[in-house]
DNA sequence: CGGAATCCACCATGATACTG
DNA sequence: CAGTATCATGGTGGATTCCG
C-alpha cells in the first residue's frame, strides 16, 4: 500500500490547500491532457518531429483550429517546440521538448493500462447495461 | 528509445485502424479520465471506501449532479463498486474495484510527473506569455 | 502551407428544486 | 442521505473563410 496509497495522501494535502491551482499540479498541469486531442498529439510527436500538415493528416477528424490551439498550449507549457522554416510555402515543424519527452513514460504506462483493461471495461459495460435496473 | 518510442508504434497502429473506438483503447477507456472530476474521484477513493456525502464534501465545488454522473460512469466501467445499506436515512458506499485499483499505479506515475514538472511548466508559461509576439 | 478570425452547435457542468 | 429532474449557460470543438 505504501506506494499506491500515496495518492490518498496527496489528495489530503490538495484538499487542505483547497485545491488551489497555483499549488495543485494536477488541476494546473494535467487538465490540458484531458483536452481530447492534446494527448494524441503528444503521442504523434513521440515518433519524431512532425510538420503541421503531417499532424493534421495523421490525426483524422482534427480541425486545423483545434490542432493549432492544442499545439499552442503545448508550446506554452514547454512540452513542445515550434520551428519555422521561412521557405515558400512556409513550413513549420513541431517536436517534443525535453519536458514533453519526460511525459512519454508515464503516458505510456497509462496507455498500456488502457490496453490491458480495455476488454474488462467493455465487459463491465455490457454487464451494467444488461442488468435490468431492478426487478 | 526502445521503450518510450513504443507509443509511436501504437499511434501508427491506431492510425491504421482509423482510431476505431471499438479497437482503440485510448479513446474508449481513457476519455472519461479527462472528465474533470473522474480522476479526482478515483484518487479520493484510493484512501478507502467513501460515502456519497463524504465524496461530495471532500471534493470542493463538485455538484451532486456531476458526482452522481461520474460515479455512475466509473461503476459502469467496472472501476468502482456501489454498496447500498438499506438504513434510514439511506447510506451508499463507493469503493474501488480491482480494476480501479489497478489504475492507481499508472495514475500515480502521471501525478508524480505533474508534480515534478509543475514548476517547469509554470516557468515555460511565463516565458511564453512574456515574450513579445515579435518586435 | 500554416494559421487567424468568425460563427455556430452541442455537450459538459452548474444551480435549483423535488423525491424516497 | 442519496439521489433525480429540469433548466440555464459557458466553454469546447467543428465548419468556413480569410491572410501572408
Amino acid at each position: 500500500m505504501s506506494d499506491v496509497s500515496g495518492l490518498a495522501g496527496k489528495f489530503d494535502s490538495w484538499q487542505r490547500m483547497s485545491f488551489d491551482p497555483a499549488r495543485c499540479p494536477v488541476r494546473d498541469v494535467l487538465d490540458h491532457l484531458g483536452d481530447k486531442w492534446t494527448t494524441l498529439i503528444v503521442i504523434a510527436l513521440a515518433g519524431g518531429p512532425r510538420r503541421f500538415g503531417e499532424l493534421n493528416r495523421s490525426i483524422p477528424d482534427i480541425s486545423k483550429r483545434m490542432l493549432t490551439q492544442c499545439l499552442r498550449n503545448l508550446e506554452r507549457d514547454g512540452l513542445i517546440t515550434r520551428h519555422v522554416f521561412p521557405t515558400s510555402p512556409p513550413s513549420v515543424e513541431y517536436r517534443l521538448a525535453d519536458l514533453g519527452r519526460s511525459l512519454l513514460a508515464p503516458l505510456q504506462a497509462l496507455v498500456e493500462w488502457a490496453e490491458a483493461s480495455h476488454q474488462s471495461v467493455r465487459d463491465a459495460r455490457l454487464r451494467f447495461d444488461g442488468v435490468p435496473s431492478n426487478t
